[in-house]
DNA sequence: CGTTTAGTTCGGTGAGTTCCGAACTAATTA
DNA sequence: TAATTAGTTCGGAACTCACCGAACTAAACG
């Protein structure tokens, strides 16, 4: 049984995080956690069970979304009928193509917020001034980052 | 009364993009979006139920919290009772605050993934390398990127 | 063949959320 | 003083969500 305090407690507060981050369900969340903890090994869907301390149905059903999701991928071991469950190699590198998804998304709205503005309150778009636009360069900023970092991680994982 | 076909449309989307990035329940969301289009002027209760088209309870309760949140603030004009409520004038500053504490949650856990994954499972630390190192790095430069906009935006707004 | 293993699928259930109407309050006006 | 205005508060209806148990399937084993 690999569950120590500790790792339990890392998943519980990790799954939080991913509850917000990647708006997954609680369940979904802990096993995402658990995963990230293992990076190599996997785990066998009963392992997943008994840590949750989850029923059979939650765990397949939460399972199987993160399977769909990309966020989780499993192995075989010939002459063995389980599947063995670990997260995603790329998960950082999707993790951070979501946040890109995000970023530019946010920029749409602001530019259309900006559009309206200036079209619709020429005089009030006068007086808040520079400040939608030092919020666009902050995002085109981020998304430069992001988009490089995309890139330092891809290379890193493709040799 | 202040409500184009295209206002509302905007007010439609940009309340989606709000219910997710800021969470709020979807009519909080919607009078915050018509606030940020209406950048000066103000709105009054009355106002806000005819253009979202809800009741007089629910705009009660949902501006009050976004009161609360200081997401909004309202002024009054004398010899008139009602209040005109109006996005707060820090909100893009109070926005990007809060992306701030998002950013330091995440670097937290990062690295107590990092410090975990080094002493517990040593030999695939190893296979993984530089992502995490990477992936923290670009959370370092979002982290910059935040606050030389927060102090920008301060400059501006304080002067 | 019957049984075990490794899951999947279905029909709830309990908790939480979002919104509403109705009754209320507190200030203002006629 | 009665009525109007500008909201607030309360109780509940309708809905969604996360999870569960029970019954199922499909492959492998004895």
């Amino acid at each position: 049984m690999s569950c120590s305090p500790e790792k339990r407690k890392l998943v519980e507060e990790i799954g939080l995080h991913f509850e917000k981050t990647h708006q997954l369900a609680p369940l979904a969340a802990r096993i995402y956690a658990i995963m990230i903890l293992s990076p190599k090994e996997g785990h066998t869907f009963d392992e997943i069970m008994s840590i949750t301390e989850a029923s059979k149905s939650s765990v397949s059903t939460q399972l199987n979304l993160l399977l769909q999701l990309k966020k989780v991928e499993y192995f075989t071991k010939s002459g063995d009928r389980k599947r063995y469950f670990r997260g995603n190699k790329m998960y950082l590198k999707n993790t951070l193509e979501s946040y890109l998804v995000n970023i530019s998304e946010e920029i749409k709205i602001v530019e259309k917020i900006t559009t309206f503005n200036a079209s619709y309150n020429p005089e009030k778009y006068e007086k808040i001034g520079k400040v939608p636009m030092i919020f666009k360069e902050y995002l085109l900023r981020q998304e430069e980052n992001l988009k490089s970092t995309i890139t330092k991680i891809s290379e890193i994982q493709n040799k």
